[in-house]
DNA sequence: GACCAGATTGTCT
DNA sequence: GACAATCTGGTCA
């Protein structure tokens, strides 16, 4: 089943921690794609330094600001894309940074996309993951329970629910408040961006 | 496998 | 005018 508003109202760790073992979906007009989702970060708005809606609302990060379930896609470093669930009610701009996907279906299609053949480096990185679902900035603001990408639960698409191990640790990239453990992955996945 | 530089543009100061 | 929640391809080992 496709989650419900419900879970993206929780608190932004408890959201970030959960979406571990989910599974994301992209329907474009090339076909589906699907992946499992192995690593998140968590943004936590006006009380992070190094989350976008730390400065207030920008016409960038509006997106950031509304109800969560829905996306926040921002574009980065000249070339790439990035994306984020937002959570919480309106106004309280956190989001979970979607950080790598282990491919489920539609390879073909993300090979295509991302021109290399080897499933591991398909989603393992924010701006990969983009690429290789089809994601677009046209999606930025979209419905995670209504729109193109949706954010279903480990059993979906014939698949059984995973055991794993989730890992904390600090995120990446960034020069804000980068001692905090707010990075969170599926232990010994071989999908993950970074070990 | 580890480390480094280059690409490239929207956004905020 | 500087910088950014990144990736890739190069070099060297």
């Amino acid at each position: 089943m496709v989650l419900t508003r419900d879970f993206y109202l929780q608190d932004t760790v408890r959201v970030a921690k959960t979406l571990l073992g989910k599974l994301i979906s992209c329907q474009t007009t090339q076909g589906l794609a699907v992946g499992r989702i192995v690593e998140t970060e968590a943004y936590l708005g006006k009380a992070d330094p190094a989350s976008h809606s730390f400065r207030g609302l920008t016409p960038r990060n509006q997106a950031m600001f509304g109800l969560g379930g829905h996306a926040y896609i921002y574009f980065t470093y000249g070339m790439h894309f990035c994306f984020n669930v937002v959570t919480k009610p309106k106004g309280e701009a956190e989001a979970v940074l979607i950080r790598a996907l282990e491919p489920i279906q539609g390879l073909d299609l993300m090979a295509q996309r991302r021109g290399l053949n080897n499933p591991k480096n398909l989603c393992s990185g924010p701006a990969k993951l983009v690429q290789a679902l089809g994601i677009t900035k046209q999606m930025n603001g979209s419905s995670l329970i209504t729109g193109s990408i949706k954010i279903h639960t480990e059993d979906d698409f014939n698949q059984t629910k995973p055991d794993f191990k989730i890992v904390a640790t600090t995120r990446i990239g960034i020069t804000q408040a980068a001692d905090k453990k707010l990075r969170f992955y599926v232990k010994n996945s071989p999908f993950v961006s970074k070990k």
